[in-house]
RNA sequence: GGCCCCUUCGUCUAGCGGUUAGGACGCGGCCCUUUCACGGCUGAAACACGGGUUCGAUUCCCGUAGGGGUCACCA
């Protein structure tokens, strides 16, 4: 058995890597960390990381799709470091590889019909035997070939022996010879199929470290076949493992496999906490959890990167949403909170309020949420806890409060509270007893950012006039 | 079903022959406190199972079980 091993032909080459994702859809979360990674490995190495659209299948490939993923990567900071290689574009250098492959009789034309295909297949699994394309075309010679009908042409695959890769992340492996059959290279319409067009792409970009999901894994044997055929050098694979939803299953739309524009508009998550969350799905590094893009350049490895596939946990990542969120600039997070409230939003308020606002909250939905009282018209409606704490006696207390208010000539939060806190101790009462009913007045809620912080942020009048609005006897 | 891959707390992970198996999320408790958060402290929680190899296995090897991927004129 004759055995040969996968080796990277040229390992001092300067690292290129692609993402390579088909326009059937949004950039879904896999695909983004199948970029992360990419990028990664490219930044880390000094390389060039490339965005190829693998858009061959024309009818499920579409315009809002590859609208959708350029969006989705810039968004996450993973353009490509030159313009994006269309597939399509490129058939016909695919099919001038796959001519190259007939002429040097390492492809061959079959003439076998889908339906004869079919009929052995269906077959093979009625004697429940395993099933594999044996066409009588593979040594067949031009003068053997009928004229007028069409072909397709085939790869003539390795029948014995076996092939090990050495996968950046999986580590050896090997699969018989066996096991490959001769794929198609060319349909019978003369259009390239995706086996052919990937390596035809990836030698012609110059890519050397193929990193994409494990289930291409089994595809990388035959494409090694393609390479190895032409005599190209053959890239370093990394096949990383793919991301299961919650219960364990594949990520599917179901369960959390949403578009990363999903992330940013439905949820509210920062670019950096997905960055983070996605780099830290299936890699780690110490104890360390949190990464700055520099920090993940410089230490990033590919070898790193776990085996298994990894769950995708939503408590984690708004977790780290939070921790962003409040490490996040002021000024932009009210840009952004403003444009979930609407209109009546204040850019200069939600900024001066941002910094008691942002540790509430873990999303961007609950940031903008959490604001809404600085905007809302008197009188407040109120809710339900909100409501309960505004009994006879506490809205007896708030016109006292009013009063005392009123006469405050320092209104900022030393003043505001000293001043509340001598009445509390004029009554005997907690300070909770009086700033649960005035939160209850100035934000209709029952939870809001400290008290006095609010009433700073309102401003005197209207806070006073909230006050008043709900202010009894 | 054939082939390939995987398996450390519920989840994400550190570990790379000798550790009280560490951290993070989540969960419980405490502290801080005008609410809710944030923050701090703290508790419960894992090496799938069975054989080897070894003085010694979470770590190396082989099985078993479980999970995943792949078997198109889709990509």
């Amino acid at each position: 058995m004759a055995s040969t091993s996968a080796t990277p032909a040229g390992k001092n080459r300067p690292v290129v890597t692609r993402f390579a994702p088909s326009p059937t859809g949004y950039l879904h979360i896999g695909g983004a960390r199948t970029a992360l990674f990419n990028w990664l490995y490219a930044r880390h190495h000094g390389g060039k990381y490339l965005v190829r659209i693998e858009d061959t299948d024309r009818a499920r490939s579409t315009e809002p799709a590859i609208a959708a993923i350029f969006d989705g990567l810039d968004w996450l900071g993973l353009g490509g470091d030159e313009e994006p290689v269309f597939q399509f574009a490129r058939s016909a250098r695919h099919a001038e590889v796959a001519h190259q492959l007939l002429e040097a009789g390492h492809a061959y034309r079959c003439y076998l019909t889908p339906e004869e295909l079919a009929a052995r297949r269906e077959k093979a699994q009625a004697e429940r035997k395993p099933f594999r394309i044996d066409s009588e075309w593979r040594d067949t010679s031009p003068d053997q070939w009928p004229a007028e009908q069409p072909y397709v042409v085939r790869i003539k695959a390795p029948k014995t022996g076996e092939v090990t890769i050495a996968d950046a992340v999986q580590g050896n492996v090997t699969v018989a010879n066996a096991e490959l059959d001769d794929f198609i290279l060319l349909r019978s319409d003369g259009t390239p199929t995706y086996m052919l067009a990937v390596v035809v792409d990836d030698h012609d970009m110059g890519v050397t470290h193929v990193i994409r999901g494990d289930d291409h894994l089994n595809n990388a044997f035959r494409q090694l076949v393609i390479i190895r055929g032409m005599g190209w050098p053959e890239p370093t694979y990394g096949h990383v493992p793919l991301i299961h939803g919650n219960d364990g299953a594949k990520l599917s739309k179901r369960h959390g496999a949403l578009g990363v524009d999903a992330y940013r508009d439905e949820l509210g998550v920062l670019p950096e906490a997905l960055f983070n969350y996605l780099l830290r799905l299936g890699w780690g590094h110490g104890d360390k959890e949190e990464f700055t893009r520099e920090e993940a350049v410089a230490l990033f490895d590919i070898a790193d990167v776990n085996k298994g596939a990894s769950r995708f946990d939503m408590k984690k990542l708004l977790n780290m949403n939070g921790h962003y969120i409040r490490a996040a600039d002021d000024a932009r997070l009210a840009t952004l909170a403003a444009a979930r409230i609407g209109p009546e939003a204040d850019e200069a308020l939600l900024t001066q309020a941002m910094p008691v606002l942002k540790t509430r909250a873990r999303d961007m939905i609950e940031l903008a949420d959490g604001a809404m009282f600085l905007f809302r018209q008197r009188p407040l409606p109120l809710d339900e806890k909100a409501a309960a704490l505004l009994d006879a006696e506490a809205r007896t207390r708030l016109g006292a409060i009013h009063e005392r208010f009123a006469a405050e000539t320092d209104w900022t939060t030393e003043a505001l509270e000293a001043n509340l806190k001598a009445y509390a101790e004029e009554l005997g009462a907690g300070l909770g007893k009086l700033a649960q009913p005035l939160r209850a007045a100035l934000t209709g809620q029952a939870t809001s950012p400290g008290i006095f912080d609010v009433l700073v942020l309102l401003g005197r009048e209207e806070s006073l006039a909230r006050i008043a609005d709900q202010a009894g006897g």
